[in-house]
DNA sequence: TCTGGGGTCCTAGGACCC
DNA sequence: TCTGGGGTCCTAGGACCC
C-alpha cells in the first residue's frame, strides 16, 4: 500500500500556528507583490475565492474585513515544512517528499489493517507537535492514494484506507475527471469533449485507446487506476534536481538596464548558492526577460538565451558574469519588462566534474572554490532574514533609482 | 490600476551520424 | 529521371504538479 500525507490549506495553517487569532477566519495568502492568492483557508474556499485569483479582485472582501490576506512569509513554510516532513518519516518505512506539504509513504510490508491507526497517529503527532492539521489516504497507488486523501479532505475525516474493489468504483464514478492527479485544465477539455466526466468514466475506456488519445502519461493514470503502480517519482528521489531557478516579477514595468542587470546578478548568486548547497555543477545558464503579459499594446516581448559553459561549475563568479553577458544579449532599450529570471540547467555532481578541454589545469578551481567557501560560510544563515553579508559588487545597481522592493546599497559592517 | 514562483516530463521536428 | 535505413541528440513548446 501507498499513502499519502497532504497537509491542509498549508502556507495559513502555518500562519496560525503564529496567530492562533486566525483560526476560524478566512484567511488567504498572496504571492510576490501580494500579487494573488496561492493559499486559501477552508473558509476562503466556501466565499468562492480561487487559486492564482488576482489579489485586486478580492479587495472590497479584504475593505469589509470578510478576508484577512496575509503577504507570504517562505521561510516560516520552510521551516514547518521540514518538521512535518520528520514527522511522516517516523511512521512509514520509506518516504517520498514530493512537495513542501506533501509526501507519498511507502507502506510496503505493514498489513492493510493497520493503516488506520498509523493515519490518526501520523495526524495525531501533527496537530500536536506542530498545530498544522494533515490528511492521510492510503490505497494500493499513488494516484489512489491522491483520491483517497481528497474526498478525505472534502469529508473533514483524518484518515482513509482504501482496500475495497467495489468502494473503489464508486469513489471513482463520483469524482470528476478535472480532480484526477494528472489531468489539467487541458486535458479535462479533451476529456470532456470525449464524453469522459468522472473518473470512472475514464477508468473503464480501453487501455489502447487511452495511450493513443493520451499518450504514455494518459496510459500511466488508466493502469494506476487499475492498481498497477507505474508513476515512480524517480525524480523526487535524486539529490540532484535537474534545474534550479530564480524568476521575479517586478512591481513595476522596468525600462532600466542597470537595475534589470543588477537583479539577474542577484539570482545568478542565489542560484549558484543553491547550486553549492546542492553539491551539484552546472552547464547550461539560462536568462530571460518577459514584458508584461497583461498589457500587449506594443507586442509582448519574451526573449531569452541559454549558454552551454566549457566545464560545469558553481563558481558565483563564472555564473554571474555569464548571465549578465547573456543579459546584455537580450534586453532591448525602450522596452519595459515585468519580469526577468535565471535557470541553471544540466546539473551533474560536483564530485565528478569533467574538465574542460581548454582549461583542464585542476587546480586553477582551487582559488574560487575557497572564495565560494568564504562567502558561504559568511552568508550563512542570512538570506532568509534579508541582505546576505557577502555580495558581488554586480550586485548592487551603481545609482539607486527608488524602486521601492526592499533593494538598497548598503557596505555591511565595512567601515567606509 | 492591480495578475506568482519553482519545478518535471513528453512530443514533434530538425539536424546530424554511419 | 531516378535518390535508403536506422539511429541519436537537441530544442521549443506544451502539458502537468504544488
Amino acid at each position: 500500500m501507498t499513502g499519502l500525507a497532504d497537509c491542509n490549506n498549508f502556507f495559513v495553517s502555518c500562519e496560525r500556528t503564529l496567530d492562533p487569532s486566525l483560526e476560524g477566519k478566512a484567511v488567504v495568502v498572496l504571492s510576490n507583490n501580494d500579487g494573488c492568492v496561492v493559499a486559501r483557508s477552508n473558509e476562503e474556499k466556501r466565499l468562492g475565492i480561487k487559486m492564482g485569483q488576482p489579489a485586486f479582485e478580492i479587495r472590497e472582501l479584504v475593505k469589509n474585513r470578510e478576508v484577512i490576506a496575509l503577504s507570504g512569509n517562505h521561510s516560516l513554510y520552510r521551516d514547518i515544512s521540514v518538521r512535518v516532513h520528520d514527522i511522516f518519516r517516523r511512521y512509514a518505512p520509506a518516504t517520498i517528499d514530493y512537495s513542501v506539504d506533501e509526501a507519498f509513504l511507502d507502506m510496503d510490508g505493514i498489513p492493510a489493517s493497520a493503516l488506520p491507526e498509523i493515519g490518526a497517529a501520523i495526524w495525531d503527532s501533527c496537530w500536536r507537535e506542530l498545530h498544522i492539521p494533515v490528511t492521510l489516504g492510503f490505497a494500493k497507488t499513488k494516484t489512489l492514494a491522491k483520491i483517497v486523501t481528497e474526498v478525505c479532505k472534502k469529508r473533514a475525516v483524518h484518515a482513509g484506507v482504501l482496500t475495497d474493489e467495489n468502494l473503489k468504483w464508486k469513489l471513482l464514478d463520483m469524482t470528476e475527471i478535472r480532480d484526477l492527479w494528472g489531468i489539467g485544465r487541458r486535458l479535462a477539455k479533451k476529456m470532456y469533449q470525449g464524453g469522459v466526466y468522472s473518473i470512472g468514466d475514464f477508468a473503464r475506456l480501453d487501455r489502447g485507446h487511452v495511450r493513443k488519445w493520451l499518450g504514455v502519461n494518459g496510459e500511466r493514470s488508466w493502469l494506476e487506476l487499475h492498481d498497477v503502480n507505474c508513476i515512480t517519482l524517480a525524480h523526487i528521489d535524486r539529490r540532484l534536481q535537474d534545474s534550479i531557478s530564480e524568476t521575479r516579477t517586478f512591481p513595476h514595468d522596468v525600462e532600466d538596464y542597470d537595475y534589470i542587470r543588477a537583479r539577474i546578478a542577484i539570482y545568478a548568486s542565489y542560484c549558484s548558492q543553491r547550486l553549492r548547497q546542492m553539491g551539484g555543477v552546472c552547464s547550461r545558464a539560462t536568462v530571460f526577460l518577459r514584458s508584461n503579459r497583461f498589457h500587449t499594446e506594443n507586442g509582448y516581448h519574451a526573449p531569452e538565451m541559454t549558454f552551454r559553459l566549457d566545464a560545469p561549475t558553481d563558481d558565483a563568479v563564472v555564473l554571474v558574469k555569464t548571465c549578465v553577458g547573456l543579459l546584455d544579449r537580450i534586453f532591448s532599450r525602450g522596452i519595459g519588462y515585468k519580469r526577468a529570471g535565471v535557470i541553471l540547467s544540466e546539473i551533474s555532481d560536483a564530485r565528478a566534474v569533467q574538465p574542460s578541454l581548454f582549461n583542464p589545469c585542476p587546480t586553477m578551481r582551487e582559488v574560487p572554490e575557497k572564495l565560494m567557501r568564504v562567502i558561504d560560510s559568511l552568508n550563512s544563515g542570512s538570506r532568509s532574514h534579508g541582505t546576505p553579508a557577502m555580495r558581488l559588487a554586480s550586485q548592487l545597481t551603481v545609482h539607486h533609482k527608488g524602486y521601492d522592493d526592499g533593494f538598497c546599497i548598503s557596505f555591511g559592517s565595512v567601515q567606509p
